[in-house]
DNA sequence: AGTAGCTAGATAGTGGCAGTATCTTCCATG
DNA sequence: CATGGAAGATACTGCCACTATCTAGCTACT
């Protein structure tokens, strides 16, 4: 496949595909000449990937890279997951700080609730998780909100997050008897999931205010 | 408030504060003179949603803007959940489409697949909603990357959701008793939320890969 | 054999975004 | 009455994700 094919084919435009191998998201086609490169049904597959990691999963060119080389470097056993994991981008808030002493207190409010929770979770993360130091932060961002969460609130969502991770990983798994393809599937389920859920809940929201106000007009998006 | 002490408090500089006015996150302050505006309260408060929403939200600016403006205009009522919730914006993923028989059985099968959740969970959506035609095109990029849910996995993360936003329906309501703080909490709930509970999902699922791969490196779950 | 039409690789340019800096005019306060 | 801010307008910067152009070299058709 030339790449024109590989082009029209995936509808990545041409000047894109050079770019992404410039990036190195895109592994080089096997060159026949100095001057013309095969390129083959792994490459249809990277771009596609490329496109949707980019695209529903939000990710930068940067992240993407460093994701798709956690893939291609897993030696297609367990530390797959852990890597994939890793490298996806966290949300990561630090708003510069006002007043000290205010901002003592919600650092110290916040990592203890952190810690309760771990703690009550029984979870098993290593102290170094970048997870934990996002959560602590965001928990921080909401605190200077005046908008923490409310004792047990946060241990609720918790619960609820361990049954998602439970049917993510069964998702996971389930590719275990192709090993080359489970990391890909890795990736797939860690970083493009997260946004078909935060739909569903969008959609579980929206039919949750409509249940609880039924004076709310049954039509769409209001009209600018 | 001078709008140095507005910039010292919330530790926001003044030229950005002056760039939120103008794009119209941040309301002007109460002019004392040609060349002087008081700021209260409420400005450092607006600052520090925008903060959050922009950092920890992920939101752009333009983005922001229309949460706010959807804040401010909420008559105080029940209509400010529905109004913030569609300011939100949603991650579509619409790649160009390469082969036309495949891309249409993708696009049909991704519609039944919504219209099969939405019916089995009863959910009460418009048929405009934005979310279900996010949802939908989502679906469809897992499908292109021959990754959709196997049958009842969605409705499984679908029952997880609606869990979620009775949670989030809760913690919005816990402040109906203020109502021009209900918009606020409203978007605090839905936009910010996300972010910690996409990292309550990351540490489960850390979680849960640990339990499930106990051995090391050396002993993969299953090995080629 | 000649040539039109690709191709690879390098480099430069574009448009959007989120600020940041500068400039001018004006005024409150010591 | 001098001076340090403040307001508003405009211009500039840096980053990102492409996109376009240019050079040089095939290669397949006639």
């Amino acid at each position: 496949m030339k790449i024109s094919e590989l082009s029209r084919t995936t509808g990545v435009p041409v000047a894109s595909i050079k770019y992404f191998r410039r990036q190195g998201l895109l592994p080089a086609g096997k060159a026949t000449a100095a001057t013309l490169a095969e390129y083959g049904q792994e490459h249809v597959q990277r771009l596609r990937l490329i496109k949707a990691l980019t695209t529903l999963g939000g990710l930068s060119i940067a992240a993407t890279r460093d994701v798709l080389t956690a893939v291609d470097q897993a030696d297609s056993t367990d530390s797959a997951l852990g890597a994939v994991s890793y490298a996806l981008p966290v949300p990561v808030a630090e708003s510069p700080a006002g007043d000290a002493d205010r901002e003592a207190e919600i650092g110290a409010a916040a990592e203890a609730e952190v810690a309760d929770l771990i703690a009550a979770m029984d979870w098993q993360t290593p102290g170094t998780s970048p997870h934990v130091e996002a959560l602590t932060a965001a928990l921080r961002e909401l605190r200077r909100l005046d908008a923490g969460y409310r004792p047990g609130e946060l241990l609720a969502y918790a619960e609820l997050a361990r049954s998602i991770a439970r049917l993510d990983l069964d998702r996971a798994a389930a590719f275990d008897d192709a090993p080359e393809a489970l990391a890909e599937q890795a990736v797939i389920v860690f970083a493009l999931s997260a946004p078909v859920l935060e739909l569903l809940r969008r959609l579980a929201q929206e039919d949750q205010v409509r249940r609880r106000i039924p004076s709310l007009p049954s039509d769409g998006p209001r009209t600018e």
